[in-house]
Parts: C-alpha cells; structure tokens; sequence
DNA sequence: AGTAAGAGCGCG
DNA sequence: AAAGCGCGCTCTTACT
C-alpha cells in the first residue's frame, strides 16, 4: 500500500515547550497553516489553511491508509484535535500511522529530523532561513485584544511552504532508509499513544494549595539564606555558591544531594553559620519538585497531564519521561494514612499545625511528589512492579542457574534475599544465618548493585558512598573478586559478549551468537550498523561500529585505526593476550549529558550485558503492558519496571492484573517473574 | 533577552 | 580480563 507523507507547520499564542503537546493541539487558538504531502514517490504537495482536504488524502486516511510522519504523536495530535474536531477532516488512527521518529530511536539515531538524516548519510541543504521564518511566524508578535498578530504575508507563507516540502522530503527519506517497527513494536507505540492521550490523573486541589505553600515558604527560606551568608547565597537553590561560601569555613562538601547533606548535618563540629545554612538547604528540599508542580499545573488539562512518554528515547528502548517526568519522582514517601493527612492540611492551608506535626512543608511536599498523582473521582490504581527484574535478567541471560534457584527459592518463601545470598555464595557463608539487620547483607546489597556490569571498587563507591567510606580500596576489591568467583556465568558474559560484538564488527555479515537457545542473543554488523537480536526479537543497534584502541569510557579521544590494521592489532591482542591499546568495539552516539552531540564512544563486555539486561526487562514490560490492557486495564503510567492502570477496580482484579503481569512470554521461558501489586487511590511505591 | 554549557539531582 | 548504564529537567553562569 502507497504510503502517505505528511509534516504540518502550526502557529499558536500556546508556548509547546512550557504547555505541552496536549495544551498546545486543544487550545481554541492554534492553527495549522498548511501541510505538505505526498504518495510514494510522487511530488510534494502543500495544502494551506482554508482550502478542501484532498479527496484522495480523505478517502486514504477513511481507508485506513498508511500515514506517515515524523514525532508523528504531533502530526496525530494536530490531526484529531484541530483539524478533524474544527474542520471536519477524517479522523486519523494511531494504529494507520508510522513514525520515523520512533523508527529512528529504535536504531539509536537522534531524534531531531535533520540529525537524524544526517546520520543516515542524507545530503540535504540546511534550510536555516527557512527555520528562522518558520520561527518568527509560529507565535504572535502581538497581540490585538484577545486576537493573536503574527508575521503573515503571501511571501512568507511561500517561503515556509518550501520550508515545510523540505522538511517532507527529508522524512520520505528517513522512510526509506531505516529499520521499520516490527508489527509487536508497532503494537507498543499504538499503546504508548494511547497512553499518552489518557494522560496522568492529579490532584489539582492539593496540588494548587501546595503551590501555595511552597512559593511561600521559597520566599521565606531565600530571606533567611541571605541572612545566614551575609548575602553570599541569595537563593537555597544555588548549590554551587553555598559550598563556595561553606569552603571559607573549612567545610567542602563533595555533594549537597539528598543523602549527603543529611549525612554532613549529623556532624556534630559543623561551624555554627554553615549547619544553619545547610539546615535551610536541606528545608528548601528539593527544589526541582515545586518546579514539578508548576510544570503539572502548566500541562494539566481537566485534571489530566497528557503526553508525558516518549517512546523507545533509550538506546535500550525504554521510554523516557518528557516534560514533568514521572520518570524521577522521589521514592522517600511517608505512609499512606500520613500523605492523605499532609495533603489535607496542605489544603487547608494549615502550615503551622503542618510544621509541627510533620516537619518542613516544603521538604514534605517534595516527599509526597508521588501522591499528587491520584485517580480520578470514583476511580482507583492498580500498580505493580516486578521484583528485582534486571538482577533476575542478568543471570536469567548469562545462564547463572545457580542464582535463578535462588531467585525461585526466595520467591517461594523458602529461600533467605538475594542480597544475604550474593554474601554468601562471595565468602562461603551459609546465607540463612545472615539477617535482615546483619551488615553483611548490607555488603551484598552493595555487590549485587555495584558488580554485576563489570563494575569495580570505583562502581561499588559510587553506588553506596555511605557504606564503603571507611573501607580501604583493598577491601572493596575482595568484595568484588568474591562476587565475580560467585557469579563466573556472569563474568563469562561479559567476554562472550565483548569478543561476539568485536568478531561481528570485524566481519560484516557474519551471525555471532551468544547463550543457549532461549536466551540467545546474536550479533551481526549490516551496513552501518551493528545490530544485537534480542530473544524477543527486537533488536538494539549501534550505529557505525568499528574497533579502535585507546582509552575506554571517554568521548573522541579514540586514536582511529585504518581498517587494514584492525585485524592485526586484533590477532595480536589474541596471540599476545592483553597489553597496551585493546581494541574495543566503538559506535556512534548522541552523547549523554547536556551537548547531546553526534561522538563516538567505546563499549565493553560489561556494558553490553547491562544494554541487553535493560533492554530485555524493557520487553518484559512493554509485553506486560500489551496484555494488561488488552485484559481491559487502562495503562496510564508506567516507570520501567512498573505499571500503574486506572479504572474501578477490585480486589479480584488485583490479583488478575499480578499474574498478568507475571506471565511469561514464550520467548522467556524460564525468567523468574516475580511482581508485586497494590490497589490505592494515589500513586506510591509498593 | 535569549542561548549554551556544566553542575547537580532524581529515578530504574 | 578492565570500565556501571540508561534517562530528563532545573538552575546558574557565561556569553552574545
């Protein structure tokens, strides 16, 4: 079937950063300007404002022709809600849609269009003028009463349809180039769509009376602050001029985050002014959750925040949190009974019996982030998350059988946790003498987090500063060694995946397999890519692989190898075993952090197993999602390992949705699932 | 006033 | 046999 190609230009007094795509496409105010398009590979079309849809267009999208689109949640978006509820258009579906947005992040491409054709190879002309145009004609530069003004002639509208053609072309491009969705993970993104259309129930009541209360007690914390610093640090927010003003007293932090600061105010010799600016710190809570709430309230419609998922935005295809980002909001949450009744004296706004009952309001309203989520009127949650899903993946692929006993045995009720466990098995203690208040389960929980990616005495600080701070290097080192000899499966993963990905890189087309049958992992380079087929059948990618020497975890600084040597240095490293300059396998990626540039990075034995552990707990629970919905339970949150549906249910339909949620899909057979579920009318961790 | 970059911090 | 990895947003500072 001809496929459709469609990119729209829109203009709206809405602000679609701050307002969200959900505010943005139902505000009375915005407008589609015009929208280029095109069968196969015909000419681009444009369609302005005001004209006829196109018979054809109509009688495709009726159809249930194919409609393609780049972020096409926007063009869906756009579609239904102004063009189709204002202008009689058709109504077009998710499931007619095909998004190279998302077909570009399944093959860790970037996702902005032109990055993404340009790491596609595309030779395409950067329309910048046009850009600029589409910008300035986007939002009012003026406003004439309660009507918007913006830039609009005949000349600019040309020139942005020819921006907008471009843009299409580039699209049908991008079509033609990556790695469609298979027909499941289409599956997935109706799903997410649908997901993000429903968007997350809040308790705008409380959440308007927070607000309230935290602006108030910003204002108030800030005014002490500056009195505390003799007007050094303005605001409780500015960490970095708080711990310049603390160095002056000998006090140098290397962190003011949650866990640290608490730690440092324990000590009893802080000077007199710098515990009482950290205390005020500490008050301020964090800041980024009033930020939250503003950010809420900025997106909610009818009590609703839509559109909060991006599909498939990690390489490893989880989803990412976009706008409020129900993705980190803080676990730390009081009791149930306690977050109703701090809501409610929030409500009342009642700060001072608040104060005295359960402490600072604005570190309370952070602790209780996750409450604001609440179902709607008469409806409740179902939650659920699976138990410890990726330490079960990682052995469930490396074949530690050893450990999915474990998992089974704990699972069971017969069996101590996995943390006295990994202690055990690391220094041959029996693992039902150590309990639950017993430091050495705490050192277990440490290994189990810190080991299991190849990680080091440096993984196993970072992860855990409190308990490894008065432990030597030496000793943290027998911690990891007693773990690797525990989990030698594991460690053998990490090998067999490193040479599996470099033999794949060095000889295109050639499948190398890794694991046993059903949990068989292959590798393959195509083209540009190196793909990693995943039991599911999903795949994960890596752009423009190549083998290079040099220092491993840091961004272009990889000495390049001319490709006639690689194999060289590769045989040699076989023959002679490790020495200076290793090759490893590098791919292309947009670079974590900030600049989010187009750099090659290195990966490792260890990093791989993490990728695909993360990548396979990921299907776990998109398939999760599938049938939980497809059981009639409407999914509208979901954090990775977990997934929250609304609707009115009971205590029945809890245990219904638990065993869904712990079936096992054929190509998992084996995978010890374990999910725990809860029935409650706010969100919270179970 | 607006943008870019880095630090900081939360989650799984 | 050596390296934790996967995200996004806010705030501040520096620069234009």
């Amino acid at each position: 079937m001809t496929p459709l190609f469609i990119d729209k230009e829109t203009r709206s007094p809405v602000d679609l950063k701050k307002a969200g795509l959900g505010r943005y496409a139902r505000h009375p105010l915005t407008e589609v300007l015009m929208m280029c398009w095109a069968f196969g590979d015909e000419d681009f079309a444009l369609w302005q404002q005001g004209e006829l849809l196109p018979t054809r267009i109509r009688q495709h999208v009726e159809s249930g022709g194919i409609v393609v689109g780049h972020h096409a949640t926007f063009e869906l978006a756009l579609w239904n809600y102004v063009m189709a509820a204002r202008h009689g258009w058709p109504r077009l579906r998710a499931e007619q849609v095909r998004c190279t947005l998302a077909a570009c992040y399944a093959m860790a491409l970037p996702g902005a269009l032109e990055n993404a054709a340009h790491a596609l190879g595309l030779k395409i002309a950067k329309d910048a003028e046009g850009r600029t145009i589409m910008l300035r004609m986007c939002k009012p530069r003026a406003w004439d009463g309660d009507k918007p003004v913006y830039h609009d002639t005949p000349e600019l509208r040309a020139r942005l349809g020819a921006y907008c053609s471009v843009d299409g072309q580039v699209e049908r491009e991008i079509y033609k180039r990556v790695l469609p969705l298979s027909d499941k993970e289409q599956r997935v993104w109706v799903l997410d769509q649908a997901i993000n259309n429903r968007g997350v129930p809040f308790d705008m009541e409380s959440l308007d009376a927070a607000l309230v209360v935290a602006d108030k007690e910003k204002e108030r914390l800030d005014a002490e602050m500056t009195k505390v610093t003799d007007g050094t640090v303005a605001v409780c927010s500015n960490v970095g001029m708080l711990k310049e003003w603390a160095a002056d007293f000998g006090v140098m932090p290397d962190s003011l985050a949650k866990a640290e600061l608490s730690e440092l105010l324990d000590y009893e010799d802080l000077p007199a002014p710098v515990k009482e600016a950290l205390k005020l710190r500490q008050s301020a809570g964090r800041f980024t959750s009033i930020s939250k709430l503003k950010a809420i309230k900025q997106r909610e419609i009818a009590r609703r925040v839509p559109f909060l998922f991006q599909y498939h935005a990690a390489t490893t295809g989880r989803w990412a949190g976009r706008g409020v980002q129900p993705h980190n909001f803080t676990r730390d949450l009081p009791e149930p009974h306690d977050v109703e009744e701090i809501l409610r004296l929030i409500r009342d706004g009642n700060t001072e019996w608040l104060n005295l009952a359960y402490g600072e309001p604005s570190i309370l309203i952070s602790k209780c982030l996750r409450g604001f989520i609440r179902a709607a009127k008469g409806n409740t949650f179902i939650g659920g998350d699976f138990a410890n899903v990726e330490g079960r993946g990682l052995a469930y692929l490396a074949g530690e059988e050893w450990k999915l006993d474990a998992y089974r045995a704990y699972d069971e009720g017969r069996g101590p946790d996995l943390y006295c466990v990994a202690y055990g098995k690391s220094f041959g203690v029996d693992p039902s003498t150590i309990d639950k208040k017993d430091p050495r389960r705490q050192i277990g929980k440490v290994q189990e987090l810190a080991f299991g990616y190849q990680g080091g005495v440096g993984a196993a600080r970072k992860m855990a500063p409190r308990d490894t701070r008065d432990k030597s290097d030496a000793e943290l080192d027998g911690w990891k060694t007693g773990w690797r000899n525990a989990h030698l499966k594991i460690k053998g993963y990490w090998y067999d995946l490193q040479t599996a990905a470099i033999d794949a890189v060095l000889e295109p087309g050639k499948i190398v397999i890794v694991g046993a049958a059903g949990r068989r992992v292959m590798f393959r380079k195509r083209g540009s890519f190196l793909w990693c087929r995943l039991p599911s059948g999903r795949t994960l990618c890596y752009p423009y692989p190549d083998v290079r020497t040099g220092d491993f975890g840091q961004y272009l600084t990889f000495k390049s190898v001319p490709d006639a040597l690689v194999w060289g240095i590769y045989a040699k490293w076989l023959r002679e075993g490790k020495e200076k300059g290793e090759p490893n396998t590098t791919y292309i990626v947009d670079e974590p952090g900030n600049t989010r540039e187009w750099c090659r990075i290195s990966t490792y034995g260890g990093k791989l197993a993490e990728n695909i552990t993360q990548a396979v707990c990921r299907d776990l629970l998109a398939d999760a999602m599938l049938r939980v919905e497809a059981a009639g339970f409407e999914v509208v949150l979901h954090v990775h390992d977990e997934i929250v549906a609304e609707g009115k249910f009971t205590e029945e339909d809890r245990s219904r949705f638990e065993a869904l949620m712990c079936q096992v899909p054929d190509w998992a057979a084996g995978f010890p699932v374990s999910a725990g579920c809860w029935l409650a009318e706010r969100y919270r961790k179970e």
